[in-house]
DNA sequence: CTGTTAGCGCTTTCAA
DNA sequence: TTGAAAGCGCTAACAG
């Protein structure tokens, strides 16, 4: 590997003059630049950013913290926050817990070991061990979809949006409306977005069965699940359905379809996610869009502003969203 | 922060003792080692890889150079990087040319900057300037998706899966087919799959109007707009459609709808992909899955390899992929 | 305009 | 069983 101090040799200058070229810092005749440019094209030389960074204390590089990589929501989010970070010259060290909750705690110290600047948290989950380690970090941490108490968040209106879907499916003249939610260990998802909908439904002066309120976890199958079970223990069917996330709405219309139940002319089913699935679906599933690579940006641009501004105070970001009014609504 | 020489102090030790309780090397007493541990306990430390990678040569990290990252197929490809990856201890360095192809030589020297161990690149086009950087590298490369020359390779069947979707198609009887593909610049989807459509029509001696082949880029639109052309420009109709990638197909798929041609009645439909979407459109689409997840894990066991076996000969590896009959094949 | 010197935080001989 | 010394590749005073 060549280093500095052959390109200095080659050029026949100090390794201050190579390193005063490198980063265009101080005064370095036409003539020596000219000859430290070339024998670094002939070499192909490529400075290293760790030694750099020893020096510096700057790395240049974000530890991005992600329960799961490949979900559709996440990887917008990571797009987002690639797209503002890269554009301001910094890299993503890329870290995922598998949904394993104590991955999340030794990742967060691998990270640090790697000198990152900064720790964006992509989080499903509020547990207490997480939260703690969080706050005692020394670096700036920015998490995205959970609102974690001394640091700076984007947040989702989960409570607004959720209520807001309730509201519509009452405007529209149901009643009996089911709700599909998962577990409160996601408070965002799991705590939220079912208070909105009891909330609302007291609200209106409507009951809520118990047969009506039904559990899953994030995938299609689960959806499908829960949707049985409401079918079966209700004693007054719903005539809509509200289920917390997409793929969880996607499994209960399969489950409808498939017990001859009819969407939207029986049924009327809405979500919140604004997945791909959601638009081709048949029929296309009324949700709700939380913009979520714009979330990714709006993360890495907190992120930027805490690491350069020393001692910014901690910032709580909310995102908007926009319901989508579909096929799967009547 | 603090560093080596603040635990060696604190503890009354050399930073010697300190690094070799660090990395269990060496001998240290009993009493020391209680010692060191227990100020670091205290203090939080946690060991810097910078500086140590300067000294030993390895920073355990890998890049890892997407053309995008929130596609379903990337996605999974990169769950299955990160998953051998950080299984082995290393961490995904992340780089994204958001399809700028400009962008992926800048990226490149970045990551080398980094002095990342290897470089994985998952690859859409085998652009000339790319491929001669990718050759000049000292450091390992493999690429997923392209045949690159000179370097380890996964690779997809792209030309066999295609010759059998069409096989397919002519078995269940089909003999006027059309062809959605992609532009060449990428020639795995668009060389590959395109030439087994044209053998297999051929060798079955089946015609090929130019009507029935078209154009698109890779999204449902494009895949709807081609479809569009194809039902205007063809003298006869063609009873079964081949797209090279899902969306293409759905897209294709809204048109027929749209025009009132049944799938898969009077049109069949197949792709390749295996993509969430494919499984609950309506009707469910015939597709081939690639297992990218898979594919992502060979990719990274063969960078391990060749990060480990110094002068390991390039390899060329082949995914296997699976037919998936559905509702949209007739 | 340029070079010398010191040192970032760590590992690794080597000698004790 | 331990420590001193050297050095990884770079930058940043400081002095010329």
């Amino acid at each position: 590997m060549v280093t500095i101090n052959d390109i200095a040799d080659l050029a026949g200058v100090s390794r201050t003059t190579v390193s005063r070229v490198l980063n265009s810092s101080g005064y370095v005749s036409e003539k020596a630049r000219k000859k430290v440019l070339k024998v670094i094209e002939q070499t192909g030389y490529v400075p290293s950013e760790h030694a750099k960074s020893l020096r510096t204390k700057k790395t240049k590089v974000i530890g991005v913290l992600l329960p799961k990589v490949s979900t559709e929501t996440i990887s917008r989010i990571v797009e987002g926050i690639e797209y503002v970070l890269s554009e301001n010259g910094y890299h993503i060290l890329l870290a995922s817990a598998n949904l394993v909750a104590a991955k999340e705690l030794e990742h967060l110290q691998l990270l640090q070991s790697r000198r990152v600047e900064g720790i964006i948290l992509v989080a499903t989950n509020t547990n207490d061990e997480l939260v703690k380690m969080i706050q005692s970090l020394t670096i700036p941490v920015t998490a995205l979809g959970q609102d974690i108490p001394g640091v700076s968040c984007v947040l989702y209106k989960d409570y607004e949006a959720a209520y807001d879907v309730v509201s519509l499916l009452i405007k529209k003249g149901h009643t009996r409306i089911g709700f599909i939610g998962v577990d409160e260990a996601d408070p965002a998802v799991g705590i939220e977005r079912k208070k909105a909908y009891y909330d609302c439904m007291k609200e209106a002066g409507l009951e809520v069965e118990e047969g009506w309120v039904q559990k899953g976890v994030f995938n299609i199958d689960s959806g499908a699940a829960a949707m049985e079970r409401m079918l079966i223990k209700s004693d007054r069917q719903p005539t809509a359905v509200f289920a917390v996330t997409d793929r969880l709405a996607v499994g209960a219309m399969q489950t409808l379809k498939q017990e001859g139940v009819a969407v939207p002319d029986t049924m009327s089913v809405m979500s919140i996610g604004a997945s791909d699935l959601s638009e081709y679906v048949t029929p296309p599933l009324a949700t709700v869009n939380y913009f979520h690579e714009k979330a990714g940006r709006e993360t890495a641009k907190l992120m930027l502003t805490q690491i350069r501004t020393k001692g910014a105070s901690i910032k709580k970001i909310s995102m908007d969203y926009r319901l989508i009014e579909r096929d799967s609504l009547l």
